[in-house]
RNA sequence: GGCGCAUUCGUCUAGGGGUUUAGGACGCUGCCCUCUCAAGGCAGAGAUCACCGGUUCGAAUCCGGUAUGCGCUACCA
């Protein structure tokens, strides 16, 4: 236990939390309920332009849908716009920040330029040395913004937890801007601000942000402050080994949730990616992940999502569910599917049962069920004989019509033992044999076991089932 | 282009100098079970550990280079 452990999930609220941030969420929060720290919640709402309305409520409804819980916040960086400005305006005190006033059009022009001449793009410190006679915002038709004075020379080292040393040039940061001249602060700016007033002690974020950390090494130093332990995640990559994003399909945490995957097998698929236990432990409750979560065993590699292997960890979950249990979550997903029906929860907890090892995702359970409910079968003719003749088929049902009209318990035992004989009789297999019934009662040709499936579709229904695909025949 | 990181079966990974004929999982194929579909059981294919050199009695494991991939290179995070 290590109560002095403050880690934070810091995502911008520029879309929907997709894998890649509730991966990094998820590690973090992991740490800190590994070693009794904390965690902390902080929304860096700090771009005006890309911020999506309503995205925060979902990060939120996100992590809670997870269960990962948060001990402080959600904080706000957009209202705490005051505080970056005096440190950004302290830093130029200070000569270690100046005001820049090129505009955006000699910024551009600046950069079509290096790039044309192959030189690395990046700020030419124009307004560097503009001297005092410039300061703040109002001196100039240009509202300025606050640029870091990077060091010329140097090497700034940083200690990675995951990657050990990493070392970089300081002639290869450019002066990057602290303060945009619409007083929001840079991610830079108020990403070290919060964390050193939040006293956070571990950095865990993905592998992209490493570039960056000289950079906020550099502002720690310059503030005078003492920088967090860094752990750079290996990435989510999409199937074509790219940054994960919209393109690779379902990406966001909430179409998970409405496709029916459940989060304790997020939780524990998700831990696995760049995490493992050992060589072989997979299934793993998220108090086991917990109790055994280090940084330590983080990968370094990235890794690409498998949308595969997900799916059958949510099917090992579902397996694992109580009857009533899995009952009572794909009522949600029945009803919305099939609005038209009347759900009862004590018939589909009897249906359940049938389709719990046949469901790999909560949506796809409707239609493992629909023909449960619906009075009348839509089918193909065509489906009831299969490969038999239609004489054959029409022989099957009546005589199984008969059979069922002498049970007194409708009950699958029963139904199995009176019409299992009835194969023989005319010289077929029961896997045939069962194949029209299945057909006839069900209107597929997979369905769960034929005789419990009939015992909880009830008499009367399976009757008029059997009749009417009599009549089609 | 510059800088950085990474590189073990298709994918997720174990392994960190001899215990490795490189282990597990997903997926795939086959067989078994079986009224169908699943689930389950068993088996199989699949990795010269990116490549080249070095260190060493011995390297997937250590070092160097190369290649490739990815990331960053914004008044985005």
């Amino acid at each position: 236990m290590d109560a002095s452990v403050r880690v934070r999930f810091a995502p911008s609220p520029t879309g929907y939390p997709h894998l890649g941030n509730v991966r990094t969420a998820l590690f973090n929060w992991l740490f800190a309920r590994h070693t009794g720290g904390t965690f902390i919640l902080r929304i860096e709402d700090t771009d005006q332009a890309r911020k999506v309305e309503g995205a925060v409520e979902v990060i939120l409804n996100s992590l809670q849908w997870m269960g990962m819980d948060w001990d402080e916040g959600p904080f706000y960086q957009s209202q705490r716009l005051d505080m970056y400005r005096e440190y950004g305006e302290k830093l130029v005190n200070e000569g270690k920040a100046y005001y820049c006033y090129c505009s955006s059009e000699r910024l551009d022009a600046m950069r079509q330029e290096q790039i044309k001449l192959k030189q690395p793009p990046g700020y030419d410190r124009h307004c560097r040395d503009l001297g005092h006679e410039k300061t703040g915002w109002g001196d100039s038709a240009v509202a300025p913004v606050i640029r870091f004075r990077s060091p010329l020379e140097g090497k700034t080292v940083i200690t990675d937890l995951i990657r050990g040393e990493v070392i970089f040039e300081n002639s290869t940061l450019d002066d990057f801007v602290l303060l945009k001249s619409d007083g929001y602060p840079t991610y830079h700016l108020a990403n070290i601000v919060d964390d050193h007033q939040m006293q956070i002690s571990h950095v865990m974020r993905a592998e992209e942000w490493l570039s960056s950390t000289p950079r906020h090494v550099l502002l720690y130093a310059a503030f005078g402050w003492q920088p967090p332990r860094f752990a750079h995640l290996p990435m989510i990559l999409g199937p074509d080994k790219s940054k994960l994003s919209k393109r690779h399909g379902a990406t966001s945490i909430d179409e998970y949730r409405d496709k029916g995957y459940l989060p304790e097998a997020m939780i524990n698929f998700l831990s696995l990616l760049g995490w493992s236990l050992d060589d072989k432990t997979e299934i793993m409750t998220c108090e086991e992940i917990i109790k055994n979560f280090t940084i330590e065993r983080v990968s370094k590699t990235a890794a690409v999502f498998n949308a595969a292997k997900l799916e059958w960890m949510n099917g090992v979950y579902i397996r694992n569910l109580s009857p009533q249990e899995f009952s009572d979550r794909c009522m949600p997903f029945v009803k919305q599917a099939l609005p038209d029906m009347v759900i009862e929860p004590g018939y589909m907890q009897q249906i359940a049962p049938l389709v719990q090892e046949r469901a790999r995702v909560l949506a796809e359970v409707p239609d493992l069920v629909d023909f449960f409910f619906s009075d009348k079968l839509e089918y193909d003719s065509a489906l009831l004989c299969g490969k038999l003749e239609r004489a054959q088929a029409v022989e099957v049902l009546n005589r199984t019509i008969r059979a069922l009209e002498n049970i007194h318990e409708w009950l699958a035992g029963d139904m199995e033992a009176a019409i299992r004989p009835l194969a023989e009789g005319l010289e077929l297999k029961a896997g045939p044999f069962f194949g029209v019934l299945r057909v006839a009662v069900t209107g597929r040709t997979a369905s769960p076991p034929l005789f419990e499936t009939m015992e909880v579709l009830g008499r009367d229904r399976c009757m008029a089932r059997l009749k009417a695909a009599l009549q089609k025949l």
